[in-house]
DNA sequence: ATGAAAAAATGCACGTCATGCAAAATTAGT
DNA sequence: ACTAATTTTGCATGACGTGCATTTTTTCAT
């Protein structure tokens, strides 16, 4: 039970921390192989934890709910991301910045053929897991909205950022300055909180769009291809194309 | 029981329509209520039956899930900006005809506070729940894109409409030995396939951040301004703001 | 109006999900 | 090796969600 582990992430030092990271993986890798062979309604929670080598109720200790077991496939992407954003060069456009940030990542995640590629395939078989797919990623909206913020607000020069990606203290994000920067302009002061918030929840959703569309025209096209093709259309403000 | 309905939407002919739909109503209204009062986790599916004056049976005849009947207020809302997006001048960009439509329906919902309000509350307790809207709205999000692809193919011409969520299926148009003809005619193609989907889940995730943002700064500014400003901010390219 | 057909509401049984609690097993630190 | 902290596990319990047969309500034709 669960020898092999792909050791992926920050290869943490405690032997505990590795257990519960290997157990969670375990977890999540069976629940995804065993729903892309029967489908996903049909796997229950005890063939997941019997495939993992764990009880049922360890299972609810690593998840809440049974679909989590079939969303959560990388915890931490969400962190590389804004650690990416953060570093992008300073003559980049917070959108040039998120594309690039999100492209790079998602260029990673499809290099592991296997595994992504059922994953996708589960997620198309039943829409209702899609959905909380969407809801995974809108729980990192906020942190990255904030660190957009960061970025607009320091010119675009690289943000030192303590611990981008550490999960030791959760609780607090102590996200850098959330509430201060009592701007002189009303209105500005309203921009600047909306547009992080926009350009984030928008980036998601074009990572989304670009994967339906691409599931849909399958092997048509390459997939960052579709991605870059998305950002251009956001770019330049979405004008209508001329039938 | 459920005496006065709003009769809202299309006040259906048939007494059965009515009944069914009156139905529906006090369930959702009932999950709500008692979500504002009690915790949205401590209500359980005989507490919203009760409420309504049906059995327990009847409420999974009418709601798949618990958490539905706290999500989906208005059925019929998508419907009502699908006709709007069709019917919507001919010099309206697609973007400013989903703005319109979108704000339309929004403002008419604003004005009744009392549920809306309520409803948001329930959402904002339990951010489990705000998944499970943005995934009502993301099933619409189809139905959306055929709609306005309808409209850029026409030009923008009132089009008839026979009933745009009808399941007509015109999917396997391809024409065969696509493999090869990369013109510009092939990108076209795959612009127009893409623009609708896009254009439809950004104005979803408008929708989401505008009433988030409005959330946050509560009664600081009105939730259309909001919103007009979430739409120029779209129109423009989504441009870096200066700190 | 009356009876038959269609649709909806209901009751019941059953399996799965999810949580709380306390005991057993495993790991960390000294 | 011993103790304390953490994790895993089993058991009990309540709620969720579905299938099926039955009863009630609505529609429609006569």
């Amino acid at each position: 039970m669960m020898h092999i582990m792909s050791e992926k992430g920050a290869a943490g030092g405690g032997l505990r921390e590795r257990k519960k990271r290997a157990t969670r993986a375990a977890l999540a890798e069976a629940a995804v192989r065993l729903a892309a062979e029967h489908g996903a309604e049909k796997v229950t929670v005890e063939a997941i934890s019997a495939a993992a080598g764990v009880s049922v109720r360890t299972f609810f200790n690593y998840f809440d709910t049974r679909d989590d077991a079939f969303v959560v496939i990388d915890a931490d992407a969400g962190a590389r991301i804004r650690r990416a954003v953060l570093d992008a060069p300073a003559a980049l456009s917070p959108l040039e910045a998120l594309h690039g940030a999100m492209a790079a990542e998602l260029a990673e995640t499809e290099q592991q053929h296997e595994l992504w590629r059922l994953h996708a395939q589960v997620l198309r078989a039943s829409p209702h897991l899609l959905v909380r797919s969407l809801g995974a990623h809108m729980a990192d909206e906020t942190a990255l909205a904030e660190v957009i913020a960061a970025r607009i607000r320091s010119g675009g020069r690289p943000v030192s950022e303590s611990a981008p990606g550490s999960e030791s203290a959760p609780g607090s994000e102590s996200a850098p300055g959330s509430e201060s920067a009592p701007g002189s302009d009303e209105e500005r002061r309203e921009a600047l909180d909306l547009y992080p918030r926009l350009l984030a929840a928008v980036a998601s959703t074009a990572v989304r769009t670009s994967v339906e569309h691409w599931c849909a025209r399958q092997e048509e096209a390459a997939f960052l291809d579709v991605f870059r093709e998305v950002f251009a259309l956001l770019a330049a403000g979405l004008p209508a194309p001329h039938a």
